[in-house]
DNA sequence: GCCGTTTTCGGCCCGACTGTTTTCAGTCG
C-alpha cells in the first residue's frame, strides 16, 4: 500500500475513534478532511519534509506532526491512547447504516457493547429498545441494516448501477407530473464502483404521486423512507436507490447538491459562505436579504460563485475547485473525441465475433481506424500461431477497404513472469501496434513485479502496456509494484498505459492516472473488446481517463492516424538492444 | 484541528427524514 493510503487509513481511524469517544465534532471533520486530502495528494507523502506536508490543505502543524511520527515509528501515539478506551470492534460498527458514533458510544457505555455479534446478541435480547432515545422501531431498524449489510455488502461496478439507473430513469420519466429527470450521485461522477443510485426528479405538480409511484414499483422490495420529496427503497436485487423530487425552478441547484461529493459541496459551499451567500438544494442565496441568485441551472450556480462549471467526473475535492478558481481545469477527453480502439479480440483467439464483424463495428462507432489483438502463443489455450498470426494479418487490408477503417495489425502478448514476451524480436518487429500485459503470476514480491513491468516497457517494440494492475473489482486485487518507477519509465520510453474500459476492470484507476499523468506519461483507452457489444464499453474508459484530470492530447487513440503510427513506431527502426 | 482582504480567535455546509420526542437529537448524503 502507498504511504499516502496508509496514512490517511490512520487518520480516518483517528476520526473514527475521537468521534465515538464523543471527542469535538470539528476535529473529527479536520482529521477526515486530512485524510481525504493525504489520499488524493500527487506527490509520495514519503518524500515530502514537515512544510511539504503542512502545504497540503487541511493539514496543519499538529497532524503533519503526526504523520512524521507515523513515518519514523510506525504508529501515531494519539491513535495508540485512543486505541488503549475504544475497543477494537466497536469502530467496526459504524459501518451499520444507522449507527453513528453517538449511538455506538451509547450502546458500549451502557451495555458494554463492542463488536458485532455482541450487539446481535442485546438485539436478540430487545436490550436495545430501553436505551434513552431508542424504541422498538430503531431496534428492528438496526436488525434490518445489519442483514441487508450483510446480504448486499460491498459497492456494485459502474456499469451494473447505470443500466438500473437508466431503466428507472425511463419509467419515471413515463409519468406526466415528470418534467426532468436523470441519475446524480456518485453515478453522475462517473465512480468505478457505486454504493447507491441517487435518483433526481423535476415535478412542479403533485410530486407526492411521484414518490407513490416509485415507492410501490415492481422491482422494489422495501421502502426505507418515504417523504413527500425524498425517498429510499432497496431493489428486489438488494440494490439502494434514493429519489428526490423538487421543483422544475430549482433544478440546478438540486442536480448540483446532488450530483456530490460530499467533500466538494462543502469546498463550494464555503466558498458561498465566503462571498455572503448561502447555498443549498433550493438555490444560491444572499444570506443579508435572502434574495435568490440563482436556482434553476447548475452552469449559473457556479457562475455565481465566479467559477466556470466544474464536469462532475472531476467532483471530489481533488484540486478541482482552486483548478476552476485559476482558470486552469483540464479540457477532458470525450468518448467523441476517440478515433479508435485499439485493444480488441476476435474468434482466433478468446473473442466471440470474428475478424470481419469485430472490424464493422468498429466502422459503426464512427473510428477511423482499430486495432486488432488477439493474444500471442505464451497463453498456451489460446492456441495461436505465428502462421495463425500472418493469415489474419493478410486479410487486413482488404476489410480496410471494405470498411474505410484502417486495421492495424496488433497482438496482446503475455508479460513472463521473468518480463520475457511471446515472439522473437523480429517477429515483433513486424506488428503494428503490441499491447503487453500480466496475466498470471499475480502474488510476485514488490520488487519482482516491478522488474517484470520494467521489462516490458522497455522492450522496444511495445506500445501499449494493457489492464497495468489486473485488478478485477470485487475478485482480485490489484498487483503490487512500485508504481512511480513504472509510470517514469513508460513516460521515458514513450510507453502508453492502457485505461482499460472493461466494466470489471477499470484499470488503472482514476487515481492512479492521475499520478501517471504527473509523470508525463501518455494513455490508449481501450475496451478489450471480445465481443461485438463490449465497443460500447468505451465510455466507461473514457470516465476513468476524465477523472483522472486526462485530456484528449494525452490519449494516444484520439489521435491522427499519422500522429499515432509516429508513435506507434517507437523504436522499430533501431535493432533490438537484447 | 484548520484557517484567515472580515479574523491568530472564533468560526467551521445545509437540509430531509426518522423516531423519539412535546421541541429535538442522531444520522445521512
Amino acid at each position: 500500500m502507498r504511504s499516502n493510503d496508509t496514512a490517511a487509513e490512520a487518520l480516518q481511524e483517528l476520526a473514527d475513534l475521537i468521534a465515538i469517544s464523543g471527542g469535538d465534532p470539528y476535529r473529527v471533520r479536520s482529521y477526515e478532511k486530512a485524510a481525504r486530502a493525504v489520499a488524493g495528494w500527487p506527490a509520495d507523502l514519503d518524500s515530502l519534509d514537515r512544510n511539504g506536508l503542512i502545504a497540503i490543505p487541511a493539514v496543519g502543524a499538529h497532524t503533519a506532526d503526526k504523520l512524521l511520527e507515523l513515518r519514523k515509528t510506525g504508529h501515531i501515539a494519539a491513535l495508540e491512547e485512543l486505541h488503549a478506551q475504544v475497543p477494537a470492534g466497536l469502530r467496526a460498527l459504524l459501518g451499520i447504516p444507522g449507527l453513528g458514533p453517538k449511538r455506538a458510544h451509547q450502546v458500549y457505555v451502557e451495555l458494554g457493547i463492542s463488536s458485532m455479534p455482541q450487539l446481535l446478541a442485546a438485539l436478540h435480547d430487545e436490550q436495545l429498545r430501553h436505551l434513552k432515545g431508542w424504541g422498538q422501531i430503531s431496534e428492528r431498524n438496526l436488525a434490518r441494516a445489519i442483514r441487508q449489510m450483510q446480504e448486499v455488502g460491498g459497492r456494485m461496478p459502474l456499469a451494473v448501477a447505470l443500466d438500473i439507473a437508466e431503466d428507472l430513469v425511463a419509467q419515471l420519466a413515463a409519468l406526466p407530473q415528470v418534467t426532468r429527470i436523470d441519475y446524480a450521485g456518485s453515478l453522475r461522477r462517473m465512480r468505478d464502483t457505486i454504493g447507491d443510485i441517487d435518483l433526481l426528479a423535476a415535478a412542479d405538480e403533485d410530486p407526492g404521486s411521484v414518490m407513490e409511484h416509485f415507492c410501490t414499483m415492481p422491482l422494489v422490495d422495501r421502502v426505507l423512507a418515504h417523504g413527500p420529496t425524498k425517498s429510499s427503497v432497496v431493489t428486489t436485487k438488494g440494490v439502494q436507490v434514493d429519489l428526490r423530487v423538487v421543483p422544475a425552478a430549482v433544478w440546478g441547484a438540486a442536480l448540483q447538491y446532488f450530483t456530490g461529493s460530499k467533500a466538494h459541496n462543502i469546498r463550494i459551499r464555503e466558498l458561498a459562505v465566503h462571498a455572503g451567500l448561502k447555498l443549498s438544494e433550493y438555490g444560491l442565496f444572499r444570506v443579508d436579504d435572502g434574495q435568490l441568485l440563482a436556482s434553476a441551472d447548475e452552469a449559473d450556480i457556479y457562475a455565481r460563485l465566479g467559477l466556470p462549471w466544474i464536469p462532475p467526473t472531476l467532483r471530489e475535492d481533488r484540486g478541482e475547485v482552486e483548478a476552476a478558481l485559476d482558470d486552469q481545469l483540464p479540457d477532458l477527453v470525450e468518448v467523441t473525441d476517440i478515433a479508435g480502439d485499439l485493444h480488441m479480440h476476435t474468434d482466433l483467439t478468446d473473442g466471440l465475433a470474428g475478424l470481419d464483424d469485430m472490424v464493422a463495428a468498429a466502422a459503426r462507432h464512427g473510428y477511423r481506424y482499430c486495432a486488432i489483438t488477439d493474444h500471442a502463443p505464451m497463453m498456451a489455450m489460446q492456441r495461436m500461431t505465428r502462421d495463425k498470426a500472418l493469415h489474419q494479418r493478410s486479410k487486413l487490408p482488404e476489410l480496410t477497404r471494405r470498411h474505410g477503417i484502417t486495421v492495424l495489425h496488433g497482438s496482446e502478448l503475455n508479460i513472463g513472469a521473468d518480463g520475457s514476451l511471446d515472439w522473437d524480436d523480429q517477429f515483433l518487429a513486424s506488428f503494428d501496434v503490441l499491447v503487453a500485459s500480466v496475466h498470471s503470476d499475480f502474488d510476485q514480491s514488490r520488487e519482482e513485479m516491478t522488474k517484470r513491468l520494467l521489462a516490458a516497457i522497455e522492450h522496444p517494440y511495445v506500445n501499449i502496456i494493457g489492464h497495468p494492475t489486473t485488478r478485477l473489482l470485487g475478485r482480485r486485487p490489484p498487483i503490487d509494484f512500485d508504481v512511480d518507477a513504472v509510470f517514469k519509465a513508460a513516460a521515458r520510453t514513450h510507453t502508453a498505459l492502457e485505461i482499460n474500459a472493461f466494466p470489471d476492470r477499470l484499470d488503472i484507476n482514476d487515481d492512479l492516472v492521475r499520478r501517471a499523468r504527473d509523470h508525463g506519461v501518455v494513455f490508449a483507452i481501450d475496451t478489450d473488446s471480445h465481443a461485438v457489444g463490449h465497443l460500447d464499453y468505451i465510455r466507461y474508459g473514457v470516465a476513468v481517463a476524465q477523472r483522472g484530470w486526462v485530456a484528449a492530447d494525452e490519449v494516444i487513440n484520439t489521435w491522427p492516424l499519422k500522429r499515432l503510427r509516429r508513435f506507434l513506431a517507437k523504436r522499430r527502426h533501431c535493432p533490438p538492444t537484447h
